[in-house]
DNA sequence: GTGTGTGCAAAAGGTTTGCAAGAAA
DNA sequence: TTTCTTGCAAACCTTTTGCACACAC
């Protein structure tokens, strides 16, 4: 459990200043076990769930923009009406389940690296992720 | 090359009422020699482009949505605004550059087929699938 | 004080919906 | 004539934007 004080390091050390709201997000996204998979609409229930004044939507979608640009946040490649982000930065691929739309972190010995032979030419790879869409077993597919 | 014809029978096959519009989209969709890679708005301007009149747009993305649920057309798992769609239903892998918005299709010898050890419990895998993002070498990751 | 960040409301952009009119079987 | 499909406009939802005020340094 990191401590408020923590928050207010790290942001300084990303260079972005360590407001009330940041400090206050900070600490729903990071002071966790396990990294977290969240939609902005996620975020803003639990802000609501835990704070008395709220924190305003476009500040929340700021912060959250902040946070992804600095590489504290990494949005997640899903066919979704909604983006979604992911606590943990490192290359690591998700399993998705279609009917919770929960997104569940892939252990990375669960998959072997994915080798790619050839790539675009002028072309540089930014991101390799795997997505592994799931649902119940008795369910078709459409 | 595919004559009305064929799509008319196509439909009918699939269990869909062959209608103008839905003929129409086809021809577009289907009447090329490569996969075909879209967002609605990319179909609508085709359509426009190729039609006196016009087709509306809520009969477009209803056709889209029957086509998809019948396994004529396969959408894409990408963090975009729009949503993406494929005309190849089988499985493959995309690059997107990120700069142009574009699509690629991985070739399927240039990827070694993903090995997944370990499934969630109670869950039946529907797809895997592997995004590739690109960018211009020189280019700045954010 | 200067430059950033926040909050609000309005707007934008993609997608969905309800319903009446039209076409296919 | 019954059922499915189309078209239109309004509604919806997520995300973005502009601007005044407030806060961090």
């Amino acid at each position: 459990m990191k401590k408020n004080s923590n928050f207010i390091d790290k942001l300084r050390e990303i260079e972005l200043r360590p407001t009330k709201q940041r400090v206050k997000i900070c600490e729903i996204l990071f002071n966790r076990e396990k990294t977290f998979h969240f939609t902005i609409n996620d975020l803003v229930k639990k802000i609501s769930d835990q704070m008395d004044e709220k924190i305003s939507l476009a500040t929340v979608y700021n912060t959250v923009h902040a946070f992804q640009k600095k590489n504290y946040l990494k949005e997640i490649a899903i066919n979704s009406d909604k983006t979604y982000y992911d606590t943990n930065t490192s290359v690591h691929h998700h399993f998705y389940d279609e009917e919770t739309h929960e997104l569940i972190d892939c252990n990375e010995n669960d998959i072997d690296s994915i080798n790619l032979k050839k790539n675009i030419s002028g072309k540089k790879i930014k991101s390799i992720e795997v997505l592994i869409k799931v649902a119940t077993d008795n369910q078709n597919q459409n």
